[in-house]
DNA sequence: CATGAATGAGACTTCATTCAT
DNA sequence: TATGAATGAAGTCTCATTCAT
């Protein structure tokens, strides 16, 4: 529907058709978490990959499935691997847990990863069938996962019978939050390393915080008990 | 923002001027927590309440002071539950906290102001000015609030010694983060109220959450351990 | 989804609501016939409407709706003219013709409305929707106005009987014709204003062509024919 | 536009260089009648062609050019259409005429020649050196033949003394505005053949319009009048 | 004060054209 | 020669902002 007049000469050009599209995502998430995915123009994103605007979309048909791919790409493979862990292990269910947080924390909460929870939080209003996709092959697996690993725990009698969604929730979401915190506010106030908490060691708060969880989970001896 | 009612001076026309602001940011609020900032359009927020797109830009001189004055102006009823909460309070420091949770979680975690919370997570950093403020006024006083009850609890004998601020921080982070969905994916999937785990009472969660953690924070009878 | 930095002031700002569209579809027909639809720039149209890009956009939601609005404006009162005439005809069946082909000619084939149907021409195949559109409101009524007047005759005794379809078709399509080519070739060798046909006037054509059709019409007397 | 073939050069694929130009201007030919030049892509035609969108650039410098080639190259074929049906004709006018009608539609009318016509009447405006090229090498002609043998009708007295060229106008237009409709309307309303009259065969508008006209022509006995 | 027509910067996306391989 | 990855100018359309009424 146009009609060009004389298009450009460009300098550099590069062909690197199989590491383009790695790049591109690299970049996006990054650009789309800092800046959310609204407000990232795609010219931006091509440009942080070292291409032009049209390339881009050489590879990507719409920024919108570009998002998609960068949800698709940084978090499928985690799931698996989450899944794997959990089928493997031979040692206490206590010890499973802490496992699996630390894994998550490693894999996902220092890298840029962690950002995609918060601008999937902040879009999917706006992208209906991205709820029902991120939902389907992420949320519920990982929910899955730590359900399984509680469960685990207290079939072998390890830990307290408990309402298994609500525990799985409960030990994921001071993670899921920290990440959360450390892309937004983290990110404004460089003391500031955890929720509102000024200069935290997100170590600290991971190891206190399962120490609390694993230790509520634990069976009591009879006749020591702990009312609410 | 806050302007003082003048009495007798007209009828509804007259009186609608005086709520204008009000209703405005009223209006912004919904449509940003709903849409986000950028999807939101400033026709929009004036037709919901009721103006012109002119009269908008006659209270507020952009899009992005409109936005600062919406965190700012529910910042203020934010803090006030705080203060509120923060009664003196006479009972354990368990029942303490039960109380604390169960009053943030129905005066703001129940309520639009929890979704002032997601869109400021969202935009801070397209916003940094409001970051320091944010954390200064909300994050930290909220922070200072549950830090101060477990204190009390570990100062009283009745919990054990631990990490305060990272207790704090496991305490809000799982309610936080609850209100924190069902602003985003509740309501993508209506039948998934919380994090993503279809179908779950939030205060099931949220009695299940301050069961795990207060029974991890009672100080244990000599012989009786669990180590992490 | 995009962020402006700082919006510009524009000089003389004229509100005319009323004559705006009128302005603006005269603007896109005239453009439309000259450079076609896809080659003619939405900005164009605007500039020669005298009004800004998104002033168009605030009368027609798209540039396939403001030339759907020129087909319509431009030719849809037209069609009930001529049925008005057919209607009210007293006179000779030949008279009714001569009269509808001038009207036709007076009224379309010297204006700027005759160079819609080599837009229309042109562009069907890449707007299907168009062509029913176009079909249903411009060439059947059409169709019908002159088959009814050939009917006319023919029931009246005045013209032999005849394929009435084929017929409308041998008399309309060498006045269109000649607008078409007056609106592609003719515009651009300014000598030639029929269809490739030097210096030709487009009365004598049509007259003769006239003369030629209505002669073909009449009936003959008995024992004086012509064979093929 | 003419490659000769070298005898023996190779087997399949080194044919295929030599044919190459033509085989893009068919694919170019058969696209610009479908879609109009504009909305035609580059690639699109390379595509067709079975060749990638280098190839080519190599063989034509840029999409313009392409175009011009088309109708160049279409124009030779549809001149040879005309010298070929001037045959050195002996029956009476009449029969002449019918025979030219007749040859022209089975020989243009109905072939892809005809969708050239309608190309270069939707974008002469756009490429004004092809009008002065097409309207000598193609209108030109056809009118001078179609003159030509009406002239000779008058002449020998089977025809009445007419407008020569208004008559030749009147002889064409209703045939070529049959083709050009078919590569419009009709590619899309397949019911539809003709001029927006619904499935009508084009062998009886024809015969119908040559029969109107012949009778037109005829010189008519003593007696007989009908005036217009 | 209020309105809403008007503006134009700029976003996303397309595609003619180039050129390293 | 042939390819197709890469480029960037330009097109369509949106919407924050202005200002005459």
């Amino acid at each position: 529907m146009h009609l060009p007049v004389r298009p450009g000469v460009g300098p550099a050009r590069q062909r690197r058709k199989e590491t383009r599209p790695q790049e591109l995502l690299d970049a996006a998430l990054r650009l789309f978490v800092e800046k959310g995915f609204a407000a990232t123009r795609a010219e931006e994103v091509a440009r942080a990959a070292g291409v032009s605007k049209g390339t881009l979309y050489l590879y990507y048909p719409s920024k919108e499935e570009l998002f998609k791919a960068v949800v698709r790409c940084n978090l499928t493979s985690l799931i698996a691997e989450g899944l794997e862990i959990l089928a493997d292990y031979r040692g206490s269910s206590s010890d499973l847990l802490v496992t699996l947080m630390q894994t998550w924390w490693d894999r996902v909460g220092e890298t840029p990863a962690a950002g995609i929870h918060k601008i999937v939080l902040s879009e999917v209003r706006n992208f209906p069938e991205l709820a029902a996709f991120y939902t389907a092959e992420v949320i519920e697996p990982a929910n899955r996962l730590f359900r399984g690993a509680v469960e685990r725990g207290v079939t072998q009698g390890e830990f307290r019978p408990v309402a298994l969604d609500a525990v799985a929730h409960a030990l994921m979401a001071p993670m899921i939050f920290l990440a959360l915190h450390r892309h937004s506010f983290g990110a404004c106030l460089p003391a500031c390393g955890s929720g509102g908490m000024p200069s935290q060691d997100p170590r600290l708060l991971i190891s206190t915080h399962l120490d609390l969880v694993l230790r509520g989970l634990q069976v009591r001896e009879p006749g020591a008990g702990a009312g609410t």
